[in-house]
DNA sequence: CACGATTCTTGCATACCGTGAAACTTTTCT
DNA sequence: AGAAAAGTTTCACGGTATGCAAGAATCGTG
């Protein structure tokens, strides 16, 4: 070995680590960063993939390296690191499925919260003006949702309390009361005035309304 | 008034007269069978619009005056007929809203169902095979959602119960509740082995469903 | 039915999107 | 240092989507 291990490096370090890694983080928030600047300045319809490339100091080519297009840009949904998952998550007696799997996400959404309150400001704006770009926020990422659902069925087998017939309709169901909880989240925050509370909040707060609302008709 | 009127016409009649009319309904159903058809045949990816448009008997050019792209001509959102309103809806006592909003869409629903049971094959088909597709359909239609949140706002302000405050964001959760039994009936009727029971069926079975996992929490 | 007005289709031109393949550069590992 | 792995660039290409102007079909009216 070249170089002396790094202190409690016996395991494998699965991110972070190597100039490599890094500079591929660099890249993807430049892209991310620039399309956030641009798209708030011109609109979404009068920037090119080609001028956020430039600004981030890359080809176009590589630009779709990382991201599909100007949308999943703006959002800073890289393909270069993976979608969220519930492999992890285990069924806990007394916490609430759906309570389990929003807190398992709630990491995913503190990333929205990153960078500057001018970027963050931005980035809502953008939200405001192109409230389309929220349906596919974290939703719908090119099949996660058939991963979310396998997962809570397998949650809901934990539990133990549907039956194995109806457990599939009922993994779904959830998955979509997951959806409408972030979506009406992710809405509220764009919405706020000023930079306010952190999307947790809001996450908090989306699912007590909905749940209300379910309860109430 | 050159010709005879047509007997009980003294109602205006809101579409389906005149032969311009009629046309475009041709067009759009020509242009949404061969997209059906093909894509069914060949997959989503090795579809060209072209190829839709050629089988349907007009020029490309013509079929984006129809559908934004081979993904709204598979789901028949065609932009020559407005999307669904809630503007006529009336809000009446022991009526939950949620439940008002779903039947006011079911018409929309219905359009799903048309056709031979063949061609309602291929498009469950196309679902299975692109789930992805069924986020854009009935949810996020360019800007519908924001007009059912104002919608819902009104009908939450005559019934009287939710305070003034509230009302935007109980209506945006509303939404996506909506939304939600939406997107799930439509996932279990793609899933649905054969052609089984009409979209209008899984829809109330969604929302049961969704209902009792809210109340489960 | 004949006329103008409206509406839809078409063809052309154009810009952008998104991907594959091969050459080249940078980082990693030993 | 040198080979292997990973990332970027260049080039090429087909598909997507829209604007515009000319033409054809339909509608309303007298």
């Amino acid at each position: 070995m070249p170089t002396i291990e790094s202190p409690t490096a016996t395991e494998a370090p699965p991110s972070g680590t190597g100039l490599r890694e890094r500079k591929k983080r660099e890249t993807a928030t430049a892209i991310e960063m620039a399309a956030v600047d641009l798209v708030a300045r011109l609109g979404l319809a009068d920037v090119t993939v080609e001028a956020i490339s430039a600004q981030a100091g890359v080809t176009s080519r590589t630009f779709f390296n990382y991201y599909a297009g100007k949308e999943d840009a703006v959002l800073g949904h890289s393909r270069m690191f993976p979608p969220p998952s519930l492999q992890r998550l285990e069924f806990r007696p007394g916490v609430a499925i759906l309570d389990a799997v929003i807190d398992a996400l709630r990491d995913e959404f503190a990333a929205f919260d990153f960078g500057t309150k001018e970027f963050q400001a931005k980035r809502r704006a953008i939200l405001v003006a192109h409230p389309n770009l929220l349906v596919s926020s974290f939703q719908a990422l090119d099949g996660i949702e058939v991963d979310f659902a396998l997962q809570i069925e397998r949650l809901l087998g934990d539990e133990g309390v549907v039956p194995a017939a109806e457990r599939s309709r009922e993994a779904w169901a959830l998955v979509m009361l997951v959806g409408g909880v972030l979506r009406l989240a992710m809405h509220s925050w764009s919405q706020e005035e000023q930079s306010g509370h952190p999307l947790s909040d809001h996450v908090d707060i989306a699912r007590a309304t909905i749940l209300a609302a379910a309860r109430r008709e």
